[in-house]
DNA sequence: CGTCTTTGACCCGCGC
DNA sequence: GCGCGGGTCAAAGACG
């Protein structure tokens, strides 16, 4: 589930990070998470700047279907992220949020390296693919991936300017799993209803 | 007719 | 250098 992206040299202490909403799915079949903490000064300071809030980490409380404080180590600095989860007669549950653990690596000798967008992904068990998370993806393309038996889907956000992309795949050891990637920010805001019609939709400019 | 999906080809990074 | 595999492109087809 964690990407390996860039490494830390030194590792900074563990960052706490909290929930910023968490909504019962059951409740009009919508569902946000968010997350938010600060990342270590010493990546925001770096060449990496871009990809220096991009870690994710998020715990599934116990049994009140709430996702709790839980404790970022260095891997795993969190800064937001938003699951939406928005169609009628669907049935969405979020059993699991992985993360894209973003990590730099910050090579003492000068090698060129290509920047990554900041990157997460989440598991979801789900009867359809593609989850409705407020924005709009077209689809450009599908892959078999070796070792598993479905393809994997890419999607790119069909805002203009907007570069973000998503793949999605199913679990291999569990076809009812769905893992979604997001890569990139968008620069815009969610371009459907979910957004309006959402009661904390004053947290979405923190998300995304 | 415009938009979106499908799908084979192509590109490129990485490991050997 | 070569082959493999993941990611992207783009033409063609489907659909509303």
């Amino acid at each position: 589930m964690f990407e390996e992206q860039v490494m830390i040299d030194e590792i900074p202490p563990p960052l706490q990070f909290g929930c910023l909403e968490s909504l019962n799915n059951n409740n009009n079949n919508k569902a946000f998470l968010g997350a938010i903490a600060s990342p270590p000064p010493d990546l925001v300071t770096s060449s990496c700047l871009g990809a220096a809030h991009q870690l994710l980490s998020l715990n599934r409380s116990t049994a009140n279907n709430s996702w709790a404080w839980g404790q970022v180590t260095a891997e795993d600095c969190v800064m937001m992220m938003r699951v939406g989860n928005k169609r009628g007669g669907d049935v969405h549950s979020h059993v699991g949020l992985g993360i894209a653990a973003m990590k730099m690596k910050m090579k003492k000798t000068k090698v060129r390296r290509k920047v990554r967008e900041p990157r997460f992904c989440f598991k979801t068990m789900s009867d359809v693919d593609v989850l409705e998370d407020g924005y709009k993806w077209r689809k450009y393309g599908q892959k078999v991936v070796k070792n598993t038996q479905h393809p994997r889907s890419y999607y790119r956000c069909t805002e203009e300017k907007c570069r973000v992309k998503k793949r999605v795949e199913r679990l291999a050891e569990d076809p009812r799993m769905v893992i979604t990637t997001y890569e990139g920010r968008h620069v815009h805001s969610p371009s459907n209803d979910l957004q309006a019609s959402e009661t904390t939709s004053q947290l979405t400019d923190f998300l995304w």
